[in-house]
DNA sequence: GGTGTTTTGAGGTACGCAACTCATTTTGAG
DNA sequence: CTCAAAATGAGTTGCGTACCTCAAAACACC
């Protein structure tokens, strides 16, 4: 009826005393150092595995007793998606600082490659880690290699590299996202036939690329029935959005639904309502915003694709701490899930 | 450019210097301790709190040196998303174990009051905390109460017992999800009209009740036009269920939806296939398990509406720590979310 | 057997805090 | 002013580990 998890309290003297050696050489073997006989290294570890010894965290890091420092690099602008990361990770500053850990936010034109890849440059060994929304270019892998070269744990926020060899990317798959709102919009116009609109920010941006590649692989090998009109670039603007959703409104009067794959959805929104169409028209869009909570409590969104910001500042600091002690990343709590949002089951 | 998150480092001695006062008087003042004048205690916590002074956790933890025991009362039986939920407590077993932490299971019958009344109170004393999945009964209730009284920090897990005392609870809210499965089978079966069936594995279980609740909510208010066939009860068995649906699709050939409520999953998907008509109807379930995984991608199962069972793990540790060492809990993090799983944002 | 090298032991210090004791100072009531 | 009570200072110990030094022991090689 009950069962025991082990309740060990073992300490390093424990181990050394059943092995036989000194409390030095159990450390020399649990830190790898030299100087000791590799059947003596054997013995210890098995005594180690066999026990499942494990160092008292808190008793390591006091002993450690080194301050760690990231640096989560975040584009500059208003995108409302990067200010909640930014804004989670303000709010980690107490958990942080009773662990000793420093985040430090550095906004740079991540868009810009040059600019993204100067600015990694410019960290370099100054930190123990760092997350960076990084732009899929040649210069920024190659700036992301030499921090990895130089020791520097590196992991990728939102939006990956996976050309490089960073560490960690804590973000979402883009292609299943776009999977998503592709079946979403299919299932949920009905038996309807139609045409979908579809607008992203840049076709350059790798997570608008993916989520559209996405979108369109459902849209054509399930839904072929509905007229997928040419891509739209709004550019993460509001008013830019508008002005073409409007338009296109405009044009095409058998409109049935509508994917925003980017930012400005307070535009899409306002050009449906203007057009007096939210109703009939099925709108998918990304991330839980004041602005896309409203949407759907009013029914003009019918459903946001969101990954959850508090989850990937958590995920990126976790993972860079696990990093820098060498510890296990816990994969399952780490990775960061697509989640569909609708009127009901908001958080 | 760069914006500095405090670094801080102080220690409490630096603290007391800066006050003027002796390293006790700090300590006295941050743990409550009697025998320090009020206007002592006041100048103290303002340099505290000036500073942002945080006690460095891996030091309390170290001088604090105790471990924590807590217990996870959870149901007997083959119900799946307990068990995955058991499994990621043996998989932070590692965690755990370097925090000096230890989780035991204890298996009862919850859905007798009786039998977890007699659980939960023979757990009393022995533990620092207790996760319990709770039957909201007055028996319960009041073993719960007695726990708190005596000290212990008790966590409800996935199903809550709001008129108790208990300190926390992990779980969703399930008249949303409720709400949230009849949006889902209300949009998904499109313009057509038609009956829904729903079936659920007891009402007599407050969370199936919840649901069940929000589910009618949701049809009566939004889609009145579609006919809600009366309750079934098939107990969370596959056989049961399955029998159960067969009927009920034989005696109404305009059947357009389904809700399964609790588990059972496996049997009314197993009716669906064997009348033929998974394609025609729209099927919303709950839990991601091997089953429904392999439904949703067979395209029998439409949604599954999930709580993520890692999370809740999770979760319920961290609060019950957190209540352990009186730390404030952060509630976005703990916070259980409803999942809607579809077939192409599996995790 | 002697030499040099490798391996091991013994021990210390530091990390920052909790929790405690006991002596001393300050305060307030009478 | 006196005296007890309250407030405070000064100090100690221990938590379990990391990291370091130095000496002693074991070993390998010729």
């Amino acid at each position: 009826m009950v069962e025991e998890t082990v309740s060990a309290a073992l300490t390093l003297k424990d181990i050394a005393r059943e092995a036989g050696v000194s409390l030095a050489t159990v450390d020399r073997v649990l830190h790898h150092r030299p100087g000791v006989r590799p059947d003596t290294v054997r013995r210890v570890q098995e005594i180690i595995a066999r026990n499942a010894f494990q160092p008292h965290v808190a008793a390591a890091e006091l002993a450690r007793g080194r301050a760690r420092r990231f640096a989560f690099v975040m584009p500059t602008g208003a995108n409302p998606f990067m200010q909640q990361i930014e804004a989670y990770l303000r709010e980690m500053s107490g958990w942080l600082a009773a662990r000793r850990l420093s985040v430090e936010l550095v906004n740079t034109d991540v868009f810009d490659p040059a600019v993204l890849a100067a600015s990694l440059e410019a960290l370099s060994g100054n930190y123990d880690g760092i997350a960076v929304v990084a732009l899929d270019h040649p210069g920024v892998r190659a700036a992301i290699n030499d921090l990895v070269d130089a020791g520097t744990k590196v992991v990728t926020l939102v939006s990956d590299v996976p050309s490089s060899r960073r560490h960690h990317y804590v973000g979402i798959d883009n292609i299943a996202a776009g999977r998503t709102a592709g079946a979403l919009v299919g299932r949920l116009v009905g038996q309807k036939s139609g045409k979908i609109g579809i607008i992203a920010g840049s076709q350059g941006l790798r997570d608008h690329a993916e989520r559209i590649f996405g979108f369109n692989q459902v849209m054509a090998s399930e839904f072929s029935h509905l007229d997928v009109l040419p891509l739209l670039e709004g550019r993460d603007d509001d008013d830019r959005s508008e002005q073409l959703i409007s338009r296109l409104l405009g044009k095409h009067p058998d409109i049935i639904g509508l994917y925003n794959v980017g930012a400005g959805t307070q535009g899409v929104a306002k050009a449906l309502t203007e057009a007096g169409r939210e109703k009939q028209v099925v709108f998918i869009a990304h991330d839980l915003t004041a602005m896309t909570r409203r949407l759907l409590l009013q029914g003009a969104l019918d459903a946001a694709i969101s990954q959850n910001p508090g989850h990937e500042a958590r995920a990126a600091v976790r993972v860079l701490l696990s990093l820098a002690r060498n510890e296990p990343i816990l994969s399952e709590q780490e990775n960061i899930r697509i989640d569909i949002l609708m009127r009901d089951n908001l958080p």
